[in-house]
RNA sequence: GCCCGAGUGGUGGAAUUGGUAGACACGAAGGACUUAAAAUCCUUUGGCCAUUGCGGUCGUGCCGGUUCGAGUCCGGCCUCGGGUACCA
């Protein structure tokens, strides 16, 4: 860069001085404005600091907070960390070092990235999750919601102590909440219990709630995870293997939000498709419960022999048991052959006749030993055992038999289902495995029912008219369903009933790094801390590793007991207890007293727009909302949704580049091939001939010779051997060393050809001081594919895809003495798109970049690589363009010699539609969020004012405010420099003029048939009409209508014209 | 398997409501300036045919449809990406 330009480096660093002393980002509530309420998602400040791909959506939420400041919103655009996380405490168990220390380090490390950038963001509303000022509210929040149950009434969460009034009134019976199964009690017998049982009991019904579940466990990292850290079988993070286990664990009632989840998210503006993975994960589907009975010992006639002799009295279990199912299918009741159980059903022993305990035990075992990752292998495979006994159906009155199979899950509805084989996919095959009955009773319209034993597929379709039903015949299958589930009602064997996917969030971790639970153990009964106690400091502890007896870290810290000397929870919080309401903290981030103030909330309410990874759809997305749900229950914050607008930033894939190294023995073999084929040198050769147990590279039996290509020293091992067979057989035998392929490729060929001509040659060449080296073959060279494997070279040292061969050499010690193939003295890379990675050599530092071409040059890059959020490639080479813009921008504004020239002339009526049209563009495609097409338009105007040589100040004034949003160092310094004391930040936004925009022609593409085929000039207000028979008129297209009948004219006013011929 | 999303030049992408496909950039080729380099500027740049200019023709993953007109709408397929996985 030479002096006479913009030096981006002197006043990019000018600038963020400025920002920071003036405290130019700080805002605070101000009821003279509106406000708006733009947020990133906060970042995990991990060692390796930022790649391009993290600040992609930070600047576009900059641009977009900058924008609507400048359009009169008080914007709150605040920024902080999300610090507890694994890598940290993983680094602390290997070195010792406090996680504490580590992350204060990067966070140090991100906090001079992110500067660099130029934010906007109001650190001084920062937060982050591992501060005891910030996770005490973390705690309080977790204290809240063991304070509260679910109240079906009113549909929200209520205060614990309302409950047990309610128990002791009138005991449970009453109660409608989101529980867990509870017996039925009375108020005496509430009045009659211990307090440890009052405590069990309300344990059932707290939003955070303590109990035995089947947990992913995950030996490698020593901790439960949450469903959305596991991902098929292994850790989201570190990738190691899960298990399932059953554990003691604190778990939040989310499932109690599962509707007001589902439904608020049509209230929100985010993408379909977030939506919609929330929607599956919360997979709420609607059916009926019914319930079958186990048919006793009276009963003898049924559906189907089966392995057991059910005429056998002793072989009889009792009637006395009753098997709940759910459905979404009510309607196929009629259809129900048999009933599967999940292995785990707690019927399933006393279900189990005498005959059928062998195999029943067997199949359990089977379930149990089988790892989580096999059950999913083996989807597709049926299994399962018959208990022996059977149940009535209630509406065909047939017995049915009781299987059990892991296709059915202890975890979901009852644990049981009524397998309708013809209906459903899986009891179809189920049934086809095991021989069951299958009986057709829906029918699709207009079809004759065929008999299902014949079919292919079972017909899960909800279409159709119910045949084979009783008193639903001829019922469509919706008002089938009505009717069975409403005469289940009547006859007290079922209701309707709705079913979620979504379980319970597990919320215990054992680890260290995480927030304290603020609770203790009182006779084995879990109590809250009171706040005044708040928070509870994690403590020191000597190592971060589980004890030896597999206690979490915590029970390590000494003395880990309350004043009375309970003992303190020793789990912590997982990673989504902080981030779950951060955003409600920005509001007012330093109150001691309160989470926030209820004057902050009242005035920030909301998120307007939140940026952030698609990753977090089933996590922290759903979590938060859960959280911030909770919070407006109990009145503490004012909206039912945290994030009104979601946008969701693409990935920045990496671009790697590949260098081939030459697997030099097939190098040489494909290379002697391209010389020896088709009789090239005369003779014909065979390629990798055998005679018995030997093998040769090439032989010719015209020319009596056989060659081999070897590396020396083995050559010097098989000289002997070959020499003496050959000799046998009357063979000449050429033995070349590998080495000549890439030295003496002239002496391979004379060798040959003498051979070939009949001369005697010597077998083997000695050569001396043969080295070992690795050779590089480039991209295009022919054959390249056959010999040699891609390696990942690092990005740094290639430029557009050529490789610099030199530092290439000194880049790793083993390469340097690489030898390369190249294409006319250069070498090509090849590339390939992948995740950024350090394994991959791909990682572009935005450091560097910032560096080079300064941070408004990367931030209008990022913005122009394309959507926001689609998923793209990083490409180098591109930020060229935008660098050359923001130069050119400068030299809008200086002469030749790099001095500040702005005329004070009046603009022209060009000039200014040239500036008019662009703030038309620009604040269009804000406010759609198209930053990409944003940037293209400002080099568009730049161009063209370029063109027109205009360096007016009623230009180049509204360009400079147009244009801070996405370079706001370089508008800064042009606002200053013509003359401005107040930062442009402070600036309105330029407003465009229509009557800048009007024009009085309008240059109509002419087609014909939908063929473009040359452009008329007519006045924009010239009427329909007399545009048809001015196009019709006109010399051009006498052209194209000649010879032929016109037969019809489109004409759309000011924009095309169409005529048929 | 099921549910979403996407396929446009050598590359990133543009075309906002069915109305001029390839804007804007990168890369590439050629040229100007320069002792030289950097920087800058100019020309060309979807394929094929024609090339003396005019031009012609095909073309938005594939096949079909609706329409005066389809990258855009409809039906069927293919490929890639994301989510989910026995959820009854």
């Amino acid at each position: 860069m030479s002096f006479m330009d913009y030096n981006f480096k002197e006043v990019e660093k000018k600038w963020q001085d400025y920002w920071r002393e003036q405290k130019i980002y700080q805002v605070d509530i101000d009821r003279s404005r509106p406000k708006y309420y733009v947020l990133d998602m906060f970042p995990y400040p991990s060692g390796a600091g930022l790649h391009v791909g993290h600040p992609l959506g930070y600047i576009a939420s900059d641009i977009y907070s900058r924008f609507k400041r400048m359009k009169g919103f008080n914007v709150l655009h605040p920024m902080g960390y999300d610090a507890y996380g694994l890598p940290a405490e993983q680094y602390a168990i290997q070195t010792g070092t406090h996680p504490a220390i580590t992350t204060e380090k990067n966070i140090a490390r991100y906090r001079e990235q992110l500067d660099k950038l130029g934010f906007s963001f109001d650190w001084s509303r920062e937060v982050r999750t591992s501060e005891p000022g910030y996770y005490k509210w973390t705690q309080w929040t977790f204290i809240q919601l063991f304070n509260s149950w679910y109240n079906l009434e009113t549909n929200k969460a209520g205060h614990i102590a309302l409950l047990e009034s309610e128990f002791a009134m009138r005991g449970n019976a009453q109660v409608r909440a989101a529980c867990n199964e509870t017996a039925v009690f009375s108020a005496e017998a509430w009045a009659n219990m211990s307090e440890k049982e009052q405590q069990e009991i309300l344990m059932n019904y707290r939003l955070a709630y303590l109990a035995d579940t089947l947990v992913n466990w995950c030996p490698a990292l020593g901790t439960v995870l949450a469903n959305d850290e596991v991902s098929e079988g292994y850790s989201v993070r570190g990738g190691h293997p899960v298990e399932r286990k059953s554990m003691k664990q604190w778990l939040l009632r989310i499932t109690a939000y599962a509707d007001r989840l589902l439904f608020g998210l049509d209230t929100i503006d985010w993408s379909e498709s977030i939506k919609d993975i929330q929607r599956n994960w919360i997979g709420r589907s609607e059916g009926g419960s019914m319930v079958f009975e186990v048919v006793g010992k009276q009963g003898h006639n049924s559906l189907e022999e089966s392995a057991s002799d059910p005429n056998l009295e002793s072989n009889r279990v009792e009637n006395r048991y009753k098997i709940e199912v759910f459905t979404t299918r009510p309607d196929t009741i009629f259809g129900a052959t048999f009933m599967v159980l999940a292995p785990e059903h707690e019927l399933v022993q006393k279900l189990t006749t005498p005959d059928q305990q062998a195999d029943i035990e067997k199949y359990i075992q089977r379930t149990k030993n089988r790892s989580e990752r096999e059950r999913m292998a083996e989807v597709k495979k049926v299994s399962g055992a018959f208990t022996g006994s059977f149940v009535v159906n209630p509406f065909t009155g047939a017995q049915i038999p009781i299987w059990i199979a892991d296709y059915v899950l202890m975890g979901y509805g009852t644990g049981a289902i009524m397998a309708v084989p013809a209906h459903d996919s899986r009891d179809f095959a189920f049934a086809k495995h095991f021989n069951l009955p299958i009986i057709q009773v829906i029918n699709r319209k207009g079809e004759i029912p065929s008999d299902p034993l014949n079919w292919e597929e079972s017909y899960d379709s909800k279409e159709g008219i119910l045949i084979n039903s009783g008193f639903i015949n001829d019922m469509e299958v919706k008002d089938a369903i009505r009717a069975v589930v409403a005469e289940s009602e009547k006859r007290g064997i079922g209701k309707g009933k709705t079913n979620y996917r979504l379980r319970d969030a597990i919320f215990s971790r054992q680890r260290y790094w995480g927030e304290p639970f603020p609770v203790y153990y009182k006779n084995d009964m879990p109590y809250t801390l009171s706040d005044d106690q708040l928070p509870l400091e994690l403590p020191p502890v000597d190592a971060y590793l589980p004890t030896e007896n597999g206690e979490p870290p915590l029970a390590r810290a000494k003395d880990w007991l309350t004043a009375d000397g309970y003992p303190i929870e020793t789990n912590t919080m997982p990673g989504f207890a902080g981030s779950s309401g951060y955003y409600l903290r920005y509001m007012d981030p330093g109150n001691p007293l309160e989470y926030f103030s209820k004057e902050s909330n009242d005035y920030w309410q909301n998120v307007d727009l939140y940026v952030g990874g698609a990753e977090h759809a089933t996590g922290h997305l759903i979590y938060a909302r859960f959280w911030n749900m909770f919070l407006f229950d109990l009145g503490l914050c004012c909206k039912e949704e945290p994030f009104q607008k979601l946008i969701n930033q693409g990935m920045i894939q990496g671009r790697s580049s590949l260098v081939y190294r030459v697997n030099t023995e097939k190098f040489a073999e494909y290379i002697l091939w391209e010389e020896l084929r088709d009789r090239r040198m005369g003779v014909s050769f065979e390629k990798d001939f055998r005679d018995g147990h030997r093998k040769f590279d090439f032989f010719s039996e015209e020319a009596g010779l056989v060659i081999e290509v070897k590396r020396q020293d083995a050559l010097k091992k098989l000289v002997h051997p070959y020499e003496s067979y050959c000799r046998s057989k009357g063979l000449k035998l050429l033995l070349i060393p590998l080495i000549d392929f890439v030295e003496d490729m002239d002496g391979i060929r004379k060798r040959i050809s003498r051979a070939v001509q009949g001369n005697e040659v010597e077998a083997l060449v000695e050569k001396k001081g043969l080295e070992h080296f690795p050779v590089f073959v480039s991209k295009n060279y022919p054959g390249r594919e056959h010999f040699s494997d891609a390696l990942h070279v690092d990005i740094s040292l290639v430029q557009n895809d050529l490789l610099d061969m030199e530092a290439f050499k000194t880049w790793q010690p083993h390469l340097i003495r690489s030898k390369f193939i190249t294409e006319e003295g250069k070498y090509v890379c090849g590339w390939e798109v992948e995740k950024m990675s350090k394994s991959k050599y791909n990682v572009q530092n935005p450091d560097e970049l910032i560096e080079r071409y300064g941070a408004d040059t990367l931030r209008m890059y990022e913005m122009f690589l394309g959507p926001i959020e689609q998923s793209k490639p990083w490409d180098t080479q591109g930020i060229e363009g935008v660098f050359r813009f923001i130069r050119k921008f400068w030299r809008l504004f200086h002469n030749e010699l790099n001095e500040l020239v702005i005329s004070e002339e009046a603009a022209t009526r060009e000039e200014l539609k040239v500036l008019h049209r662009t703030i038309r563009k620009i604040e269009d495609d804000n406010e759609r969020f198209s930053f990409n097409t944003a940037v293209s338009a400002f080099m568009i105007c730049v161009n063209e004012l370029n063109e027109l040589r205009c360096n007016k100040r009623s230009i180049l004034e509204p360009l400079v405010r147009l244009i801070s949003p996405y370079a706001p160092h370089l508008s800064e310094e042009m606002w200053s420099l013509m003359g401005h004391n107040q930062s442009v930040v402070l600036e309105t936004y330029p407003e465009w003029q229509n009557e800048f925009l009007i024009e009085d022609t309008f240059s109509y593409p002419v087609s014909f048939n939908g063929k473009t085929r040359f452009k008329i000039e007519l006045p924009v207000e010239m009427d329909i009409k007399t545009v048809e028979i001015s196009v019709l008129g006109s010399e051009e297209c006498r052209k194209w209508t000649e010879g032929k009948a016109v037969r019809k004219v489109i004409v759309v006013p000011n924009r095309i014209i169409n005529i048929v011929i």
